[in-house]
DNA sequence: AAAGATTGACAGCTCAATCTTG
DNA sequence: CAAGATTGAGCTGTCAATCTTT
């Protein structure tokens, strides 16, 4: 959880024009209190949001992945999937092994503890999920599916 | 620009219920869309989200302000406001005083270039409400607002 | 003792530079 | 030289420990 503030930016009313106005700066919170609370939940198993995508995507591939593969999956740079998957090896939940086909890669491999904990960090995504689609369920999930596609 | 990835979680259609399901993941990606535009926008005038952050308090505030209330109203802790106040000062937006009334406070005060540095941010930060607002202006404001009011 | 600020250590991200292999 | 991975430095955040002042 490593979240600016920005609590300051409720925008009371500066005064609403025709349309009803919609803050960014809510919108941007609204995300964070899901993520937030998404983290809370994978705390306690010992996981975190990048490192259960890590392990996510590693069960998904069925095989051992390479860092750069990671990394262009989880759409981030690749010094950065070099240090989560450090963290995730002192974790013991995954492994560095080589690429025989290839010595400049390196593959990331899931150790039986790090299936374990996936299984247990997919439960608790789960839970999370369903509280948040309990939350949303009263409003038109078509309308806000097309929200969100508009905005990313 | 700090993000983790989550790029994998695009759920196509696990399988859809009666009512269509939103993913949180599609949410929360959402949100650090519009942050990305924010933080991309504030980059060249030398600022970011918490940067601004900090001299919009100070600018609504209208004297200086001790680094506690700041973190008080960013919704931080106070150790973050310490290390954020170090680079604004090094930026030279802001400038440490000391508390005449309280020695154990330090207080942090706009200088001219923070000010001009807010008007410029300020500006950025209209421009891409606008360009929000754009894009959500086809919804329903209320709705989406009560949308938000029930994710925080 | 409690409040204000700082420091150090860490998670998570970026970029630029480097090193090895292809 | 390209591509894969790592390293080093910086930003933003957290927590725990410390130091000064109340």
């Amino acid at each position: 959880m490593y979240h600016s503030g920005m609590k300051e930016f409720s925008q009371p009313s500066d005064r609403l024009p025709d349309r009803t106005s919609v803050s960014m700066f809510a919108f941007i919170q609204a995300g964070r209190a899901v993520e937030d609370r998404l983290e809370a939940a994978l705390g306690p198993v010992g996981l975190s949001i990048p490192k259960f995508s890590v392990l996510s995507l590693l069960v998904k591939a069925g095989e051992p992945v390479t860092l750069s593969e990671l990394a262009a999956r989880m759409a981030c740079v690749r010094s950065n999937v070099t240090q989560l998957v450090d963290r995730l090896e002192a974790d013991g939940f995954v492994r560095r092994i080589s690429d025989s086909t290839d010595r400049r890669s390196v593959l990331a491999e899931l150790t039986p503890l790090g299936v374990e904990r996936h299984v247990a960090g997919a439960a608790e995504v789960k839970r999370v999920q369903e509280e948040f689609s309990d939350s949303v369920g009263e409003f038109d999930g078509v309308l806000v599916n097309r929200l969100l596609a508009t905005l990313v």
